[in-house]
DNA sequence: CCTTAAGCGAGACGGTACGTCGTGTCTTGGC
DNA sequence: GCCAAGACACGACGTACCGTCTCGCTTAAGG
């Protein structure tokens, strides 16, 4: 079994790992995903390819660090990162306010190529969609959870819903849209989802 | 400019169309759809690789062509294609009964390879993705919106509720845990999907 | 066992051989032997590296290939090629004559590049060596000793003489002197090694 | 004109020296010289890289080097290096005696493949080609030159004869052979050489 | 004795070339 | 004129070494 010797990260070039990050986001911006190449970053990152091979596995790779590490740098740029979503007392209100600053952020071209990249290599690559879904689905998803359990403190919720279901209902279908472009993304559209989850369908 | 010549479809070879469907499938069943490549389902289908490039503009469009092919033959040798859901007059009931249908079958393996590489690689191509929604997505939708204005015509679903919005209540979560991996794919989940759906997260 | 398998050599494209040839005796003239590869060949004969690795295995052997192929047009262009040497009855003079043209030809800078370059190469890769021993150096040598047996039967030559060995008392000298420029290469260092392998060192 | 700084030689470690004269021995003789790298060196020596650049410029000067010093061991381990060819007054004899363990040596494989790699090199690097030659080959030529000259004062080779070139008629025939394997390396065939080149090719 | 500056082992770095694989086009010969 | 076969130009892959560049760590000399 020949162990394939794992290289001294405490020696690893801080600004090379920048570099990449930046050329992997510029070019799956300008020319899209699959035209993006290990060797396209490296030569726009000024870098050697075995640079890139010495510490990630595949460009898929360097992308989801890269796009992790965009959002925490976008977050703390961006003030506090709210580790909670807001609690006015009126979830449906509090839904859609949050659920209105997602639809402008689906519309923001710099995360839509990187994100629907690393969706669809997610889907095919298991270890790659778990480490996204872990990276950035679940921390959000947990907020909503947090949120729901709130209300349902406050009697706002039935007691026996589950939580981690429950946000499915109008989480899953805006990113469903989204994604597979099955639909037009509005404000509109998330306060429907919004009202329809909580009262249901079936008349009252 | 040079109009690319368009070949002449009534010579064209049905049994090289099949040959190509079959292999394209069992590849990408077989290694996975990224490492089926065109000239890989050429030598196993017994086929020049001019034949697939002569009527197919990618690996993409000959697994959807076949994957679709494959969905019509499995219904019709399952007997008669349902040009509709059921409809006993008890809404939760038959979609219950449908999910649970749909559960099993996103467990069979034959499907689960093709139509998930499908879906991703619609996810970034979005002439394949139109046509992947439209070919497979679109028709499903369909039934289930039927099926929901047949319900608001019973008064068991609000009038007011927009049925295409409905649908992917309890559709899209299954849908994204299953392309996306994030839960367990059971009866009980879908069941619980419908319950929310119909009646609401709020206490009545 | 994985053969590999054989290309089918009635398809082959002439051009792209000739180029592949002109570019490798080119570079090697240009840039010298370490710096040439097989990279830079395929760019400068417009060629794919594919078509290089597909016909010949390595640089060496392209070039070896290329020379050969020269120095069979260069013959073939400079009239008829001589298959024996002259043979004037002067034994002393007709080597002479001819070793001055060697002289000549170890001058010219077109055969010097390639020339040293698979020289070297076959010092150190045995099959290479063969072949340009065989190829090149073999039919020069049997020309040699079909003019010493000659000689032997004019009595110019004693008989116990093996002519293979003898020949080798001016060539080898000339042929060491140019390749590893231990000395001068005139018409007077080839006429004196007449000389002294004719009627040899010791006085008469 | 930044000059490069030159090295303190008298800080130099003679143990990293040896170590890499070994490795690089070692390796040419085990993997061949095309396959012997610096990085390899340096790992078998187990010394940094930079100690091998420091101190060197290129495989080849190291292994010239390692060469050369392994002569030199041998020699004085050998018992007294002979600074001058045997002299019984004999020519004929003396020559054969030095030119059969000279075939003895080229016999050696701890020899051979330094050797061969080392002339390969110096066929194409002008540089290393001479100090190949000043290092090695002109020490011994200088003296066989002695021998002969002294033959010439006993009257045992014509006066007119230039001994530096006399020489090469039984030497390069013995070089040749060996490099490029144009025939087998015998007592014989060195015998044969030193006859024919004292009493020439033509009838007495 | 203690600094201090060199050589040193180690190995990350920007590069170049390797030899292989797959793409989509083109050509040949068979039907 | 479609087809099987496969050569071709091209481009990217992931690997191997190159020669340079830091890192800490001995390890003498010289103050």
């Amino acid at each position: 079994m020949a162990e394939k010797p794992v290289p001294d990260a405490s020696r690893r070039s801080e600004a090379s790992r920048r570099a990449i990050h930046d050329a992997a986001l510029a070019l799956v911006a300008e020319v899209g995903y699959p035209r993006t190449t290990v060797e396209g970053i490296a030569a726009r990152a000024g870098v050697g390819k075995q640079t890139i091979y010495r510490w990630w596995s595949s460009k898929a790779d360097v992308l989801l660090e890269a796009f992790l590490d965009l959002g925490e740098r976008a977050a703390r740029e961006a003030g506090q990162r709210p580790d909670a979503l807001p609690d006015t007392g009126d979830l449906a209100a509090d839904l859609k306010l949050v659920l209105r600053a997602t639809v402008d952020e689906l519309h923001d071209p710099r995360f839509e190529a990187p994100a629907r990249a690393l969706a669809a290599e997610g889907l095919v690559n298991p270890r790659l969609g778990a480490e996204f879904v872990a990276g950035l689905l679940e921390p959000q998803l947990g907020l909503y959870a947090r949120r729901l359990r709130s209300a349902q403190e406050a009697g706002a919720v039935r007691p026996d819903v589950d939580p981690r279901i429950a946000l499915e209902l109008f989480l899953s279908p805006l990113a469903q849209r989204w994604l597979q472009r099955t639909g037009p993304i509005t404000y509109a559209y998330t306060d429907t989802l919004v009202d329809y989850a909580l009262h249901g369908l079936a008349p009252r």
